[in-house]
DNA sequence: AGCACGCCGACT
DNA sequence: GTCGGCGTGCTC
């Protein structure tokens, strides 16, 4: 008998039993692979399930067992035996449903039930009366005109390249209307990519690059660890070309909006191939094209966000996770992986090497190269030997402030720009100040549904919540007790754009944060605009920190240092150290040393003599000795079981019978710490708790969250009560 | 997660 | 007298 062992998306952590179609020859039975798309009844309902694999017995009593509906897929399974392998890898490390899994690594169209169309490319021809028409048809409708000339070149134009010459779909409908054009099918072209030569590397990347490439293929874990400005971007696109030039493909990962336009560009610059780039906010149609190219081996080089780490590949032969400390690699909902971790899992099932960058690499990856399971190389110097910032804190107590602003900074504020040179203001607080309190009664604006202080946004005139979308008019009087003095407290951007725009008159001020860069290319706009170099301040929060370049700043300050300094995450020290390192990096030039000034209420505070005295290698040593010593991560793993709930009591009460029955069976090697309100306990009214398991060693880790995972789905629960866990977490 | 079945309040 | 609240139970 044969029986279909299906993975189905539900949260159950099983897989079920299926008989195969009605009517299904044996030749159809052979031909079933692992992989494939097919279409069952579950329960009530349907579902799609992906073929785990084909057996001839099931635990399920026959006569329980169903009959598949439909298989969906041909020769080529929607999950190609690569990412098969890495989603059972990942579902079984993350303790995640194998189906669930599937489902995040398939585009929507293929998660729907539509069918694959493997090669096919839209495009619009010419019907035989189109063909008729002479050149100058249609005068009276310049649109249709046009759409017609580009028809007239070529047999058949891709809707893409139509869609990219300005022709709307909508007036390729009224040629087709008119019975002169018509929809077709473009096989797709597979071209051998050509690479322009790339600029001479210094001895560091040349070192980097043979040592990626000499251990002959397969697979290695690479750190490359080179400050800003070293030249990482020139290292991934000659070990790219390398790939190419063995008819290979290279995935590239980037952090959510680490992709600049500029670093697209010289991508496109340096190689005519098949680039794809799958960001979040791609068509679904156009995303489902470059997956087909990617699979198909259509597509060279294939950018993309962390989810793209589940793209398949015809003949994977390069993986590159940029910037790979960056925080938005760790899915923190739902299938919580990390897309840094899984790609080095990708690297080894595909045999090819992986390549981590970072200026500031995480004490995860630092670890692993000490531990000698990464190859380590470094790129100390900055390219054309610019040198590195010089670093100063600037001690503001006692200092009258101004939006922020001490009259020291102020000054060298001034001088900088005097100098025709730009400055960079961070802060990393949005809106006009962080609360809002009646002087009168004390009330405080806070969020209904969040335990947090609302943020004024005096432009909008809104109260806004920073954890949930909850958002009201700005009240002119106390809400509480009417009375008419509202006071705010703190800074966040928008108050310091409006004091720089008063104090510092003469020079623009561009604010930089998620409410200012709201369209789609205001942030690329505004980088030609500052890159330009005229003298201008740049303010703004962390957005300034990823992807642009600005070598025109001279002058970097951290505003509010100390609001990195006090972290509750143990984490804390780390985060600053990068964020500081990456902010450091934006200044100075070959010909224009740069001047980082962090200001702070707490000059001897170890942390902040650390950044002061010790590059971010060093700091991160010491740290990781400190880790070693806890025994936290990377020195020791950790596990998280989260819950959140409509009721306050539910999820400590849960986790506190979980803890229960976890130890009385302990692993070894493993303590739990907890149940713990989570660190924002509540958020859009529901309340958040949290059970932390620290394990020496990756096998009792395992082992643990294992248990956990069996006896949580073992208690009953109530209350709207969910959980998960949580695999090397990375925030608290 | 869905989508059932299953017992207690305010409405045509 | 119903319509409907979400509590808990199951999905091969």
């Amino acid at each position: 008998m044969t029986i279909l062992e299906l993975a189905l998306p539900t949260p159950l952590r099983r897989l079920f039993d299926y008989l195969p179609p009605d009517g299904l020859t044996p030749e159809h039975l052979a031909a079933l692979k692992p992989g494939q798309r097919i279409r069952v009844p579950f329960g009530k309902r349907e579902a799609l399930g992906i073929l785990v694999k084909v057996k001839t017995e099931s635990d399920v009593p026959t006569g329980q067992l169903k009959a598949a509906l439909a298989v969906l897929d041909g020769e080529t399974a929607a999950v190609s035996p690569e990412i098969h392998a890495l989603c059972r890898w990942a579902a079984d490390y993350y303790h995640h449903p194998l189906g669930e899994v599937f489902t995040a690594s398939l585009p929507r169209h293929l998660r729907l039930g539509k069918p694959r169309q493997p090669g096919a490319i839209k495009a619009w021809r010419l019907t035989p009366r189109g063909l008729g028409l002479p050149p100058g048809a249609l005068p009276r409708s310049p649109r249709q005109a046009q759409a017609l000339a580009a028809l007239q070149k070529e047999d058949a134009v891709s809707t893409d390249h139509l869609q990219a010459a300005g022709i709307s779909a909508a007036v390729l409908r009224s040629l087709a209307d008119k019975g002169l054009a018509e929809r077709c099918q473009l096989a797709p072209a597979r071209y051998t990519p050509v690479c322009h030569p790339g600029l001479e590397l210094n001895p560091d990347q040349a070192a980097a690059m043979k040592g990626i490439l000499s251990p002959g293929g397969g697979f290695a874990c690479h750190l490359l660890e080179g400050v800003t400005g070293s030249g990482k971007t020139e290292v991934y696109l000659q070990l790219i070309a390398d790939c190419l030039a063995l008819g290979q493909q290279a995935l590239v990962l980037v952090p959510e909006i680490g992709l600049g336009p500029q670093t697209l560009a010289r991508f496109r610059a340096r190689f005519d191939a098949e680039i794809v780039v799958l960001h979040s906010a791609l068509a679904e149609g156009q995303r489902y094209r470059d997956w087909e190219a990617a699979a198909a081996g259509r597509a060279h080089i294939v950018i993309g966000t962390r989810s793209a780490v589940f793209t398949p590949l015809a003949r994977p032969g390069l993986i590159v996770v940029d910037e790979e400390h960056d925080g938005s690699y760790k899915q923190q909902d739902g299938f919580r992986y990390s897309a840094r971790d899984v790609a080095v899992k990708r690297a080894q099932l595909a045999a090819c090497p992986v390549v981590l960058g970072s200026a500031t690499p995480s004490l995860e990856s630092l670890h692993n190269a000490i531990e000698g399971r990464y190859h380590h190389h470094r790129l100390p110097r900055r390219a054309g030997s610019a040198e590195l910032p010089r670093i100063n804190a600037l001690d503001v107590r006692h200092q009258p402030l101004q939006a922020s602003l001490s009259e020291a900074l102020a000054t060298r504020v001034e001088q900088t720009l005097d100098q025709g040179q730009q400055v960079l203001l961070f802060l990393n607080r949005r809106g006009f100040a962080p609360s809002l309190q009646c002087h009168d009664c004390g009330w405080l604006a806070e969020c209904a549904a969040c335990d947090a202080r609302l943020t004024v946004h005096l432009r909008q005139r809104r109260l806004r919540c920073h954890h949930c979308e909850a958002s009201r008019p700005l009240p002119s009087t106390c809400p509480e007790c009417h009375g008419r003095q509202l006071l705010t407290s703190g800074v966040g951007t928008e108050q310091a754009e409006t004091h720089l725009r008063q104090r510092f008159s003469g020079w623009p001020v561009y604010r930089v944060d998620s409410d200012s860069m709201r369209g789609r290319d205001a942030m690329e706009t505004l980088a030609e605009e500052i890159n330009r170099g005229e003298p201008c301040i740049l303010l703004g929060t962390q957005m300034l920190t990823k992807g642009h370049h600005f070598p025109a700043v001279t002058l970097v300050a951290v505003l509010d240092a100390d609001a990195l300094l006090f972290s509750a995450d143990f984490r804390g020290e780390e985060r600053m150290a990068q964020l500081l390192t990456q902010v450091a990096g934006r200044a100075g030039r070959a010909d224009l040393p740069g001047e980082v000034i962090l200001q702070t209420h707490h000059p001897d505070h170890p942390a902040l003599q650390a950044m002061l005295h010790q590059n971010y290698a060093e700091q991160a040593r010491q740290l990781l000795a400190q880790r070693r010593q806890l025994g936290l991560p990377p020195c020791g793993q950790m596990v998280m079981l989260r819950t959140d709930a409509a009721d306050g009591e539910a999820g400590e009460a849960f986790l506190q019978t979980l803890r229960r029955d976890f130890e009385a069976a302990p692993v070894p090697q493993c303590t739990l710490v907890g149940p713990l309100p989570s660190p924002l306990p509540r958020r859009q009214g529901r309340y958040r708790s949290q059970l932390l398991l620290l394990a020496q060693g990756r096998p009792a880790a395992r082992a643990a969250a294992a248990r956990l995972v069996a006896l949580a789905e073992a208690l009953p629960r109530k209350g709207g009560l969910n959980w998960s866990i949580d695999i090397d977490p990375t925030e608290g």
